[in-house]
DNA sequence: AAGCGCCCTCTGGTATACCAGATACCAAGG
DNA sequence: CCTTGGTATCTGGTATACCAGAGGGCGCTT
């Protein structure tokens, strides 16, 4: 008979130069504005390899997975270039959001148990008295939460997966119009109501309202946003 | 002055090995069924670079991408296997599918011409008289591009992308599902409607029918399907 | 001085060699 | 006979060398 059992956590076997080389540049990349930069950022395969340590190769297939996920594209004997998103792109990527989320809600108002929905109000406790507009940091840092949360109560792997890279765009812009146009105030009015909708379990209320939520930003976009022009 | 310009096809500069090799698997995992295989399906990186033609550099990086949407999964040092999808997961994909066709649905109502939307009518002009049940294969064409044009009408490219992978499984599912418990029959009204609701410009009616119609397969699927377990 | 073309350089694309981990098989020991 | 540990071999992962096309600079031609 063998003793006491050690304690042993498995080796990550999954941390391969590429995936190192997959987050480095992914986390390189969202974290610059590509939209107040004049040019095209260009990305040097060579460079990097030094930069990073290792050689092309998994440097090359780093770049393979944000290309398909659309970070990034590669003109063949030209260069890899951080995509810019066009006025267009973006309010269809909000749009997206806008029917993946409003999903999220219908099947949170079916499965998700009380106790997690409670745990959504508390998101904004802080704010619950008076209005956000005097705290717009802390609110827009609240609201992304809760639309994530939204997102991660529904349970749907998939739905995780597909909204993961649109929300690296999103985010941007809901942090960028949250103070235009009394924005927060009535943002903070609509989540309350998706809130109440949730605990009452009820679905197509849930889901409309989640649905029309995120459509207003993209009509606002729409409307007001002359940033890429 | 020069004469008249020469019509040429540019050249298509994006056909590397990279991209040939990558829809020649693409295409041969879509065509089996995985579903049907005792064991997982393997693909042999060194073995396929012999049957292409090409080193394995391209195959990999083929590989990389068709692992990144899902249709394959490499575990270290043991082989590249396709994935087969769980029940849930394609009770997921459907509800996903929803989600967004429902959205396109929404766009076509504001933005498509009603040129456009009257060939939707026409995709089932030999089904107007009589049910569907008697031509079983052909109402599965239709029924699949009825899907497929209402994405297209959107005008998103975005919804485009992002069905375009979920629609390989879908597209089998719907195909083997038709002919139980005369879905057919049921289908072609809810497709009826569906265009009604378009033609009128009905938005909100359009996409609640659209996502009800996508939201009642996955249903269907989830009390009827036992066929991966 | 302007237009053209050569050539150098730099890019991503591909082929290839080698590495380390995973597995199956086999032989030695109980 | 079963167990155990070594080992041959096969896998994906990585490094590297070389290729051809694109672009820019420079000098020749007119």
């Amino acid at each position: 008979m063998t003793s006491a059992k050690l304690k042993v956590k498995p080796i990550d076997t999954q941390s391969s130069f590429r995936n190192q080389a997959y987050r480095a540049l992914k986390q390189a990349i969202t974290s610059v504005n590509v939209y107040a930069q004049p040019h095209e950022i260009r990305l040097d395969e060579r460079q990097l390899s030094v930069e990073l340590g290792v050689s092309r190769t998994p440097i090359r297939e780093a770049m393979t997975v944000l290309e398909c996920e659309g970070f990034v594209r590669t003109a063949p004997r030209r260069g890899v270039f951080v995509v810019r998103k066009s006025k267009k792109e973006i309010i269809e990527m909000i749009r997206v959001w806008a029917a993946l989320e409003s999903l999220a809600a219908r099947l949170i108002t079916l499965n998700a148990s009380d106790k997690e929905i409670a745990t959504l109000r508390r998101l904004f406790d802080e704010f619950k008295d008076g209005s956000p507009e005097g705290q717009l940091d802390e609110y827009s840092e609240a609201n992304i939460k809760f639309h994530q949360a939204i997102i991660r109560l529904s349970g749907s792997e998939l739905i995780a997966d597909m909204t993961e890279n649109l929300f690296i765009h999103v985010r941007a812009i809901r942090q960028a119009t949250i103070g235009e146009d009394n924005r927060a105030q009535r943002s903070l009015i609509d989540h309350m109501k998706i809130i109440e909708a949730l605990e009452q379990r009820d679905t197509e209320r849930a889901e409309a309202l989640t649905r029309q939520h995120t459509l207003d930003l993209a009509a606002h976009v729409e409307k007001n946003w002359n940033f890429f022009e």
